[in-house]
DNA sequence: CCCAATATCCAACGTCCGTTGGATATTGCG
DNA sequence: CGCAATATCCAACGGACGTTGGATATTGGG
């Protein structure tokens, strides 16, 4: 029956016409459940049922349930990942342009990270019930959070070696700003007024940006 | 039987010496618990085999698995409420002995509250999965977040108001404060050194205290 | 067309879960 | 002491869970 071996899916192997449940369609289905409601709460019917299939299919194409909620933060992370990284260039670039294009282009890179997170407030459910882990904490922040984090911090560092800010403590700050966004984004999934939060919370950010970060005197 | 009603456990109710599982052992046990692997995958034979208790026990004392969450979670925000609004209590005293005296009780306010988060780890854990709920996430910030942070913004207006500092967006910098000192306890229950991290974060929140509320020009 | 491949479903297995009825032992009170 | 209260445990129930064996229908390649 070859069942658990994931079904090699790259070139070369047709894919059948009939097929509804496709591993991006469980995987989008599953992240979602997953980031509201978190592992232990959803169960493999409902992420079936969420995809219009059943059961058995879902573990068909996708293994285990760790196996699943493993594809479905690799997932997000890499969109998350390939957005911040064009925007950390985008901003490294505008460093050497004088202080006025460099404080504009981190302005532009928080934009880009909340306006990521807006769009898809799965992310910060997921990523929230991760670092919640208690065990493999250690292990997921090296092997995803860390990453994203030193590239920001970086920037961070060039920027102060060029003059345009003072950042005694870039690790800390970064990670505050990070967690004031998912804090905005979860007070989102249940707000009232989603516009106007979204527009206050965005000005405070760039009022973050200009007070934690004077330029040097 | 009787079993659900909780047992009246006020004044005149005499208590046996034989009880080895009392309320506050397990509220205690079940509280840790929950912090650290949240509400569905602790199991109720779990929580009483920490307090060397058969799972019966436990049920006879409070009730369903979801009541004993809730009073998990109460017991937890009452203590937090109270050392909080105590440090609220000073810091409002502090305003009218001038610009001085006034930040100096800003930085002891959150000088508690970091104390307070850093002794209790878990309660951090049992606040980041409760605003994690999607459908209580309203009900839940009503009453127990709101209060908090009112009083907290209130300070912080009244300080506007005597020329200590300026904070156009109260409501939104209690709440990245906050979770800014949630983060740093994420990370302090798996930090290789507890103590640096400790340091420099009290650092990093004072800083931000300093930068973000700027006296008035 | 024929066949191998596979996407899907049904039914089931074993396990763990929250919960409870009832029995037992131990206490405080008169 | 005698009695009522209760803290504790044992055993079990019904259900949900993750997982899987096997049957069936549908496809693409030759």
């Amino acid at each position: 029956m070859e069942r658990m071996t994931t079904p090699r899916r790259g070139p070369g192997r047709p894919r059948r016409a009939d097929q509804r449940a496709t591993p991006d369609v469980i995987i989008e289905a599953a992240a979602g459940l997953f980031a509201r409601r978190g592992f232990d709460a959803v169960g493999m019917r409902e992420v079936a049922a969420a995809c219009g299939v059943d059961v058995a299919t879902v573990h068909h194409h996708m293994g285990t349930k760790a196996a699943l909620y493993e594809c479905c933060f690799a997932r997000v992370f890499a969109a998350e990942s390939e957005a911040l990284t064009r925007a950390v260039a985008t901003a490294r670039e505008g460093l050497s342009a004088g202080p006025g294009p460099a404080l504009a282009g981190l302005h532009e890179l928080v934009d880009v990270f909340i306006d990521f997170l807006e769009d898809r407030p799965e992310v910060t459910g997921l990523w929230l019930r991760r670092w919640l882990e208690p065990d493999r904490h250690a292990e997921l922040d090296a092997r995803y959070s860390e990453p994203l984090y030193q590239a920001v911090e970086q920037v961070l560092a060039e920027a102060d070696a060029a003059g345009v800010l003072s950042e005694p403590q870039p690790h800390l700050a970064v990670r505050s700003l990070v967690w004031s966004v998912h804090a905005h984004v979860v007070g989102l999934l249940s707000g009232a007024n989603g516009a106007r939060q979204r527009r206050e919370f965005r000005a405070f950010a760039h009022r973050w940006l200009d007070r934690m970060y004077p330029p040097p005197a």
